[in-house]
DNA sequence: TCTCAGGGCGCC
DNA sequence: AAAGGGCGCCCTGAGA
């Protein structure tokens, strides 16, 4: 039995709180309180509590040590819902949202915040985001309605319900931080890079690489100008379409080698240098700001910091308080597993039903035992792979596991067709613009004209724009449902350190990092290990598939691989 | 001085 | 060997 409240912070720093019925309309009279967490802390027996936005208010009560159980986002339930119903873009403000259930002019979203370095208070609200709680609870009304219409009534709840708390989760790491060793990250920098020259400029091993790049090419050349090096192959003969590491790596000359050294240095220096340690590490802790639900496949961002794409060498700088660990783990093999889940592909099921590594299984049965083309081909059919071996090695995967790979088939075939696409959950894939209306990409869904006989789904006749919509879809119901899966597995893991000190500090996609006492260690990998399973049945329901756990108990996360 | 697009690369 | 999906962030150069 949940006991819901609702809440509305008002415009004078105190909150309006209701009770609401299982049948989520206010069960009791709406009381104004002089204070949020106090009005919050005073009712321990509320499970979940229904408020418009949490970055609106659970970082609040975070300040003051209140943790909620769950909660109902509902501006984030908003979003979910137009999506579903084919109205993905449309404002998903509460404001708007009860424009269009009473028919007036429907305001436009406020526009999206920008990174802000050390910012301690993740959101800023503009002025009139608030909205009364009679007003809020008209909306959440309609929501609950709104649901019923769905194809799958519990789906649609839970995801929901999940994403709402990836948003308490969120805030919570935002609030926590990644522990961060400044010492060792300056360290790291001064092996790597040498010394810093006063006025900014580069430090002394790129400065030394880029002269034997000069060196090289007989010619001054500037090694962060593409343009520049293009030039110069073109004149030693070799003639080159850019400067990519993949295309450089196998020329034969003797620029290459200090070439790509200086790419992988001057990416350190510039996105993960001393300026960023200055920006971003304060206190032991660096602090970016993560966002739920950030991209339309449900996978999460961060704003600034970079916070999911730092460099394998720089973990070296991730270390846990004295006394404490890191518990790393990494979801083995996560996209075929939930390839699996959602196609119910009983070849795949099945061996997505053991702990063991899944591409070696897979590669047994269809690939002689070569795990590395047997792990192309999963990801090629997931990505929508176009030439090579992977068309080749694709086929190998269709006779052994058909309704797996016939089912990204048929999303893309969806997706180049502009219908909608749906993650396990219910995440909605928006379709493409069509003819007439705004032509410019929307969060990254490619757009454009199709051939006049491009409707039909003919391998090599769409037309490329189509065909890009079809590999964003294809993809799409594999990533997402994926992210649906972690959206459970962290609802889950939080439940479970609930009573302990540790706490969640990072997630990226199929990787949580939890920091602990040291003794409480063995009791989070377990929570993780279980976890998992969890998350798997509450999504995918009745269903084989394992989703095991590579786990670390670590000081320092780059020792965790 | 500003924004924007393209190139490039880090992570998954 | 070839270059598919999702992101964020940094640079540069062009154009307003």
């Amino acid at each position: 039995m949940t006991d819901r409240w609702a809440l509305a912070p008002a415009e004078d720093g105190g909150v309006d709180v209701a009770p609401l019925g299982p049948d989520g309309l206010p069960a009791g009279p709406v009381r104004r309180e002089s204070d949020l967490a106090q009005a919050v802390r005073s009712r321990p027996e509320v499970t979940r509590w229904v408020w418009r936005s949490t970055p609106e208010v659970y970082p609040r009560l975070l300040a003051t040590g209140v943790r909620v159980e769950r909660c109902y986002d509902i501006e984030d339930a908003e979003t979910l819902l137009l999506g579903h119903e084919g109205r993905y873009g449309e404002p998903h403000s509460a404001a708007a949202a009860l424009a269009r259930l009473r028919g007036g002019p429907v305001p436009p979203d406020p526009p999206q915040r920008s990174a802000e370095p050390g910012a301690q208070s993740p959101l800023f609200e503009p002025a009139g985001t608030r909205m009364p709680l009679a007003d809020l609870l008209t909306v959440y009304a309609e929501q609950q309605r709104r649901h019923e219409k769905t194809a799958h009534l519990d789906r649609m709840r839970l995801l929901t319900a999940a994403e709402s708390a990836g948003m308490l989760v969120a805030a919570e790491m935002n609030r926590a931080g990644l522990p961060w060793s400044t010492e060792v990250h300056r360290e790291l920098l001064h092996d790597l890079l040498g010394e810093r020259y006063a006025g900014g400029g580069e430090p002394r091993r790129l400065a030394e690489l880029a002269d034997e790049v000069s060196t090289a090419f007989g010619r001054r050349v500037r090694p962060d100008l593409p343009a520049d090096v293009i030039k110069a192959f073109a004149q030693a003969g070799i003639k080159v379409k850019s400067t990519r590491r993949w295309e450089i790596r196998s020329l034969d000359h003797p620029a290459v080698e200090p070439l790509l050294e200086y790419k992988k240095l001057y990416r350190i220096w510039v996105a993960h240098g001393w300026s960023w340690l200055q920006d971003w590490v304060r206190d032991g802790r660096f602090r970016p700001e993560f966002l739920a639900g950030g991209t339309v496949t449900g996978r999460w961002v961060t704003n600034g910091g970079g916070a999911l794409q730092i460099p394998k060498v720089i973990r070296r700088a991730v270390v846990a308080d004295p006394g404490w660990r890191l518990v790393v783990a990494d979801a083995d093999q996560m996209e075929p597993r939930v390839l699996a889940a959602i196609s119910r592909d009983p070849g795949l099921m099945e061996v997505a039903g053991r702990a063991s590594d899944l591409y070696q299984s897979v590669s047994d049965r269809a690939f002689s035992g070569d795990r590395d083309q047997a792990k192309l081909a999963v990801l090629g059919a997931v990505y929508g792979q176009t030439s090579g071996d992977g068309l080749k090695n694709l086929a190998a995967l269709r006779r052994r596991f058909p309704q797996a790979v016939a089912y990204v088939d048929e999303a893309a075939r969806a997706g180049e067709e502009g219908r909608l696409v749906r993650t396990w959950l219910g995440r909605t894939c928006p379709p493409a613009a069509r003819a007439g209306e705004d032509a410019t990409e929307e969060a990254g869904i490619p757009v454009g004209e199709d051939d006049p006989d491009g409707q039909a789904w003919v391998p090599g006749y769409a037309s490329t724009n189509s065909r890009a919509r079809g590999r964003f879809a294809r993809n799409f119901v594999v990533q997402g449902s994926a992210a649906d899966w972690a959206l459970l597995l962290l609802a889950a893991l939080r439940r479970a350190c609930a009573g302990l000190a540790a706490e969640l500090v990072f997630f990226q996609h199929d990787e949580v990092i939890v920091h602990c006492p040291a003794e409480e260690a063995d009791t989070v990998v377990r929570a993780i290990r279980d976890a998992g399973d969890l998350a798997g049945r509450l999504t995918f329901g009745d269903t084989p598939v394992r989703f095991p756990f590579t786990t670390a108990v670590v000081e320092c996360y780059a020792d965790a691989k």
